[in-house]
RNA sequence: GUCCCGUUCAUCUAGAGGCCUAGGAUAUCGCCCUUUCACGGCGAGUACAGGGGUUCGACUCCCCUACGGGACGCCA
């Protein structure tokens, strides 16, 4: 038998990074197994259920590489087969209606929540027939009773459920809609799906649907519940936490590679190996290797492993990548030196694409102002000489690249007996505007000739009239 | 409240009864490299939730407690 997994989410908001992660441990499963990767919409809820979801949902998918053999199917277009099942249900006994108003529901519920006792359905309308079979109503599933559901699951291990716990539950609401858990069964038996692959919150629903399964004369499918992302702070994982959608870490300059590695080990593990690629995911992954616990998303590792790929990645396309970024600043990078020089440049010194476009501003355009520390430090007075013998040197350069900067700014500092360091900090405050940048020589390089010199007479203005305000006081 | 699940450094984790003086990674701190920032190298501190058993021996097995999470919907 062919493994065929699948990832099945409700179309009512993003895809964020707990149901990503839910989805890769699928793929893997389905892609280490040589089988197949079956995508599901589950838009029952028609209310919540919207396009822009699913279109997100698939966009996020696309970007993380999650291709699926079959799909999207949607759960929508399957309502007469979800139909023909609650009919068979009826047919045979396994479902009945219910007229129960939803104050009555609600009362009930109350009355067992003040009784300290599990809030369940008492079962009604299984003994009391209505006047009017057609009057409004919902189609319960008649849960057996006595005896007790075991949940074999691959991570959990065997989990013992009473019958007693399980109430009649809705499989058909009153509009005549199907209910998750219904059409989750309905599917997964239709679709072949052999290993259900999904978050823990959905535990407690295995054994009902083992019941429905039952009811059906089905095959159970196999379970493996992965524990839930939390958020840094143990609690449940949501937007306080900073980002939780999948595509908003690619608009903070994440790559897929880093957040696909970054999700993998979170619950998963393979020895002491941190860095993984698609394929050794596939070949090392196991649902025997994921951990019974919840563990709390570390932003920082995951722009550990971003910087990690940024480095390993070809200049070419980090640059193709950095672009929007670069836009986003309001620079056009052909307007300058070529991108792709810059990112080399830049490549080790980035957490994000967002950052590296942040620190590589000045290639392009004049900074607005100094940094305020760095000038205070480097642009003093004792700095002018320098300054002016640099800004000679360099203007007198008829060939401008990394070799002849090099000399040029070590020829001062010899001539000046002082160390390089003494000339090369003021001049890069001055070229870049702060303190931070490349390697002196290729960032001049970069900037050009004119922009340098541009830029070092700006910053003897600034030491200028600094002096100038140190004399008057 | 009831039921289900879980608990190793701050965080992700290794650990399948003696290999554990509990290993790795991130983060933090220190040193080295260095014209800055990074990268890289080296090093430091930090954990088996608590209590009972079982055993010659328990991070590993069992029980209880505490704490955390999930479920209890005409949501999925």
């Amino acid at each position: 038998m062919t493994v065929r997994t699948r990832f099945a989410p409700s179309p009512t908001g993003y895809l964020h990074v707990g149901g990503a992660r839910t989805a890769l441990f699928s793929w893997l499963y389905a892609r280490k197994h040589g089988g197949q990767f079956v995508l599901r919409i589950e838009d029952t809820d028609l209310e919540r259920s919207t396009p822009e979801s699913v279109n997100a949902i698939l966009e996020g998918m696309t970007w993380l590489g999650l291709d699926y053999d079959e799909g999207p199917f949607y759960q929508t277009a399957r309502f007469d087969r979800y139909d023909e099942i609650i009919q068979q249900l009826l047919d045979n006994g396994h479902a009945y209606r219910c007229y129960c108003s939803k104050e009555r529901l609600d009362e009930l519920r109350e009355t067992q929540m003040a009784a300290k006792t599990k809030p369940r359905y008492d079962g009604h309308c299984l003994k009391n027939k209505a006047d009017d079979p057609d009057a409004p109503h919902v189609i319960r599933f008649r849960n057996p009773v006595g005896g007790s559901v075991i949940v074999n699951d691959l991570i959990r291990g065997k989990v013992a459920i009473s019958n007693d716990e399980l109430d009649d539950l809705i499989i058909r609401r009153t509009d005549g809609s199907p209910t998750y858990n219904l059409t989750v069964v309905v599917d997964d038996m239709d679709m072949n799906i052999t290993h259900v692959i999904r978050g823990d919150d959905h535990l407690n629903n295995a054994p009902r649907q083992i019941n429905i399964l039952n009811a059906l004369g089905a095959e159970a499918p196999v379970y493996a519940h992965v524990p839930m992302i939390l958020g840094d702070d143990g609690s449940r994982l949501s937007k306080r936490h900073g980002a939780v959608s999948v595509m908003q870490y690619r608009e903070e300059g994440f790559l897929p590679e880093a957040l696909i590695n970054y999700l993998v080990r979170l619950g998963w593990s393979h020895g002491d190996q941190e860095i993984f690629s698609i394929d050794e995911m596939i070949s090392l992954f196991d649902i025997d290797d994921v951990n019974k616990a919840p563990s709390s998303f570390n932003t920082e590792k995951l722009e550990w492993l971003n910087q990690h790929y940024i480095k390993e990645t070809d200049p070419a396309h980090i640059a193709t990548l950095l672009r929007p970024h670069m836009g986003k600043l309001g620079i056009d990078p052909s307007e300058g030196p070529d991108l792709v020089e810059v990112v080399k440049a830049q490549q080790e010194r980035a957490n994000t694409l967002e950052e590296m476009a942040d620190i590589s501003q000045f290639f392009y355009k004049d900074y607005d102002e100094f940094d305020e520390k760095a000038a205070k430090k480097n642009l003093r007075p004792v700095a002018a000489e320098p300054m002016i013998k640099i800004r000679e040197a360099l203007a007198s350069l008829s060939e401008w690249n990394e070799a002849t900067i090099h000399t040029a700014i070590h020829d001062v500092a010899a001539a000046l007996d002082v160390k390089m360091g003494k000339v090369a900090q003021p001049l890069r405050v001055a070229v870049v505007g702060r303190a931070a940048s490349p390697g002196i020589d290729i960032t001049l390089f970069l900037v050009g000739q004119e922009a340098c010199l541009r830029r070092i007479d700006r910053a003897l203005a600034y030491i200028e009239a600094r002096a100038n305000e140190t004399a008057a006081n």
